[in-house]
DNA sequence: TTGTTCGTACGAAATATTTCCTACCTTTAG
DNA sequence: CTAAAGGTAGGAAATATTTCGTACGAACAA
């Protein structure tokens, strides 16, 4: 049974931004991330998001379709297993690997709104069957 | 009312593992806290730590004591305090600020134990009143 | 056909982060 | 007193990360 749990490497903060949006949006040119960005973050050359992604295949953090001039990106990981390991890394570098402690922080936030500590509430309510 | 919430700058990750120790051990000299990265993480030499201590006091990371020959490093906020505005950090960048997401992914994961899910229940128990 | 637009590749500069070397001062053992 | 050990300060090198300029080819409109 082949190990899917980890995308092997970690991806920088900028790398992070672009993957949110393929993750979003599945599979896209340079040119519709870059817009993105542009429209959600910050101001950056088209050749800056060029280079990040192709600096990504390098890593594997991204793979892509080249058959057609307009290359298409792609995440090499699912969304769900790179993000289920960094929120691992969190924990064990914050946390000491403790998730209950996590947790515990969470419901302690002033910033965890009502709405969310009721649906934490009734996610653990399910969880109890 | 003053706000305590914001520790105002991010650390970076070799910043980070020089907080822990702080936090573990209380206020400590350069050498205390380059010894315990030796032991717990990785080789460095006395000076690099002691340079990234003086980076952190600049950025107001850490307070000292100067009034001995061995500075007293002291972190500059609470461990609570900047831990959750890092996890609010993480929780924003990865889960679009729902802390029932980051949740839901935790009870998701292999990785976590039973007893920690037991562990998640009982608190959640509690905090039902 | 021709020039404008849009694409990739790639080197290199700009920043951010981390590491360590050197100088020099204080304390301490002998 | 003197040498060794241990402290701080600061510059500079080494890395890691991010940004952008330039070159050049393909597509496309006029």
């Amino acid at each position: 049974m082949k190990e899917h749990n980890t995308p092997g490497i970690e991806p920088t903060k900028s790398e992070l931004e672009i993957l949110q949006v393929l993750w979003e949006h599945g599979p896209s040119t340079v040119r519709f991330v870059n817009d993105s960005l542009n429209e959600q973050k910050r101001a950056v050359q088209y050749t800056s998001t060029l280079k990040l992604m192709q600096i990504m295949v390098d890593k594997k953090l991204l793979t892509r379709d080249e058959s057609q001039m307009k290359h298409i990106y792609i995440p090499a990981a699912e969304e769900q297993v790179t993000k289920n390991y960094l929120l691992e890394r969190f924990v064990d570098t914050m946390y000491n690997g403790s998730a209950s402690s996590l947790l515990m922080q969470l419901l302690g936030n002033k910033k965890t709104s009502k709405k969310e500590l009721e649906a934490i509430k009734e996610l653990v309510k399910k969880l109890g069957k």
